[in-house]
Parts: C-alpha cells; structure tokens; sequence
DNA sequence: TTATTATTAGAGTGATTACTCTAAAGGTCA
DNA sequence: TGACCTTTAGAGTAATCACTCTAATAATAA
C-alpha cells in the first residue's frame, strides 16, 4: 500500500480509538515507523489527513442514502439504509466525536459538512416519504419532517451517547450489541407512524436484529 | 464576590463562548485580571474547575426534574420541564459540547456523570409514565421506555448539533429560537403518542412556544 | 551511466500551556 | 505593635506538539 493510503489508515484507527485531540502526528507517524518529515511530505497538515478521510466517509454515505426511482420502497430497504449507515457511523465514530472542535478549525470542512448534511436530511426525509408512498406511514409532512431531523439527530449522535453514558461501568467495549441497540432506537422512533399491518412483520424484523438496550440491562427499568 | 466564585463564572462563560479546549487557565486568569498563581491558589487545577461547575449544574437539573408525589401531572408541568432543562443546557452548554473528553480526563467526573445520567433517565420515564397516569398519552411501557432514552439523547445533543450543523452558515447566533425548536422537535417525538383530546390543545401550546426549523428556513423542504 | 525527480529520515524549533515557586501584600486579633 | 494566616503577584519551567529543514536515498528516465 502507498505511504499516503497507511498515513490515512492508521490515523483513522488512532483518531477512533483514542479521539482526534489524543493523537499527534508523531504518534502517526511513529505507529508507522515512518519519520514525521514524510508524514508532511504526504499531508500539508494534520488538517488535511482529517479533512481526507471525512471525504471518504461522505462519499460512502452518499452512495448509501440514495432513494430508488424505479420502484417503491420495502421494509427490507429500511433495515439496510440504518445497518449501512450505522457501520458507516462506526467505521468513522472520531468524526462525530469531536465534530464541533473539527468544524471550527477547518472552514473549508464546516462548509462541506453543513452541504452534506442538507443533502442527508433531505435525503432520509425523501426516504420517509417513500416508505409513506409506499403505504407503510401514516403521518403528515410535518411528522415527517420533524421524524427525519429527529432521526439524524439521534444517529449522528448515537456513540457519543454510548461513549459518554455507557461505556466507563465495566470498561463494556462498544460493540455490536449496542450499534444494534442504535437502530432499536430508530426503529421506536417511527414506530408509532407504522400502519397497523406493518407493525407485526417490523416487529419481528426488530427481535431478529439484537436487542433493546434494556435488555442489555444497563439502564433502570 | 469571591474570587473563587469569579474564577467559576468567568471559566463558564469562556468555556460556553470558545468551547474547554480553547480556554487556557492563563486565559482565565487574565480575563478575570488576576496572576495564574492566585487561581490555583483557588483551584487544585483545571479540571477542578470543570468539576466544580458540574457539580453546580448536577444541581440544578436534580432540582428540575422532580416529579410532583402530591398531584397528577399536567400540560404545563411538560412545559416547564422542557423549558428548564433546556435553560440548564443552554447555561452550561461546553459541558455537553465537550463531554467525551472531559469525561475521559477525569475519572471521578465519569462516575458521578454516569449515576447522574441514570438518575435522569429514570426521572424522564417517571414523567412520562405520569403524564400516561394522567391519562395523556397511549403507549405501553416499552414505548414509554424507548421514548424516554430518545428524549434524553435528543436533549442532550441539541446545542452540539445547532452548532456542528446550522450556525456556520451565516454565522447565525445561537438564539432563542433555535432553543426553542429543540422543544418543538421533543414535542415532535410525543405527538404520536398524545390522545386524541390532547393533540389540540399541545399543538396550541407548541404554536404558542415559537417556531419549528422548518419555519426558521434553515432546512431543505 | 547520468540526470532528475520522488520519497524518506531525523534532528530541531517555536509556540503553547498547565502548573510551580517564592516572596510580597493584606487582613485579623492579642 | 507584632505574630500569624490568607490571598495575591508574576516570573519561570517542563512538557507537548504541529510543523520545518536539510540532506540522504531510492526510483525513473534519458
């Protein structure tokens, strides 16, 4: 592999396990075995390797939210969008973890982030619509709109949440279980919009998945 | 005042305007006009600080979040709820902003945010299943359960996400109005859930509160 | 081979920052 | 007044870190 792809590869696994602020570049480079003078022969700054790896995440969630236009949307499409879209969450956690310290050092990332996030909530709103057209909703724009801002909300803020709320007990890793947990939460979310025939079959599709939270017992019942 | 409680309410004030990171105890101490000696004369060090206005804000939020034993809750009683705790949020907001990392830093911080986070869980589900006790909403306990962990993370990560998401723009400062659409979006998750003879009268109430974000012509349509 | 370019090493640097140390000043009370 | 405790000033420091600079080496082309 090019210097340049293990510069990207390697900072992406230090930012994720150890937070962005936790790793320097020498730490990178040093992770390498690499000297930080080739570091910067590759990247302009620490900026810029972030700044690369946030355009991978984007055009990967890109090509995960698209709405198909030749046929109508299932249940099966709604489990994929969220068990892609979390993997997506996960693979790149440190970018939402310090998301707000990384937009205000970089204006030409808050400008990209603030487009894309437009082009996403745009997006799950369409696919709400979808599911809508599809007969499965039943809900007004409003709901719909207020449910897709609701839903980025609580995904894009999912492992903070764990981090902060959940991990420190027993050193619990973050796991599957509570990515899975994630899109429990979703899925209660737009629950009570479900059509009465659809609530048995999603249900379903709910248990097979994993497990609520509470069933993982971490929270008072 | 002492300078003790200036030290506080200078850091909270910095901390909220430029976020921890970028608040040195140099800063502080300057700001305040006083020698870096005589803070930490005050102060072991600077999570000390941190810690010490988590504690005052632990306070507070306990203080909000009691669920009334002598009487059924009400309508209003949702508002105030909502409105307080977003206040908090408001007042203290770097500590949200930052959580992860000041919890990573401070072991004893950690522990008692993990006992306080349950502690508030537990007080949301209380209120919801007394708002269904009084006959407001139709959920089973599971729903209930569900929507109380969506409305905490909701809460939670409203400020972290006007700011990662909306105030870049047109440098558009943080207002009331944003505030106020957290509570819309909260009330947003309810609705499904309100009975019947409830939904007008909350809609009103909402309506009453401010603007939604659709109306705030931030979003796409 | 030789000339040229791309890649790498690694020592070093300037800026930042949390925090320390000593001594002085202010307050209180006998 | 003088003894004693509390509060303050402010210079200083050790550590950290993003990044630079120079020179060497490898790769490639003529």
């Amino acid at each position: 592999m090019k210097t340049r792809d293990r510069i990207i590869q390697a900072s992406l696994e230090m930012f994720n396990d150890q937070g962005e602020r936790n790793v320097t570049t020498n730490h990178i480079a040093s992770k390498l075995g690499i000297s930080p003078g080739n570091l910067y022969y590759h990247f302009k700054n620490k900026q810029q390797i972030i700044y690369d790896i946030y355009l991978i995440y984007e055009k990967q969630v890109d090509a995960n939210l698209q709405v198909p236009t030749d046929r109508p949307l299932n249940i099966n499409d709604k489990v994929i969008y969220l068990e892609t879209i979390f993997q997506g969450l996960w693979d790149y956690r440190f970018l939402h973890r310090d998301l707000q310290h990384l937009l205000q050092n970089d204006e030409e990332l808050q400008k990209r982030y603030n487009v894309f996030f437009k082009r996403c909530l745009k997006a799950t709103q369409d696919i709400y619509f979808g599911l809508r057209d599809a007969g499965m909703l039943n809900a007004c724009d409003e709901d719909l709109r207020a449910l897709a801002l609701n839903t980025w909300i609580l995904v894009t803020s999912w492992f903070g949440f764990i981090h902060s709320n959940l991990l420190s007990d027993n050193e619990r890793e973050e796991s599957r279980e509570l990515l899975n947990a994630g899109i429990y939460q979703i899925f209660a979310l737009e629950r009570p919009f479900l059509k009465e025939e659809f609530r048995e079959p999603v249900a379903m599709l709910v248990e097979q998945l994993g497990l609520s939270l509470d069933q993982l017992s971490v929270l008072p019942s």
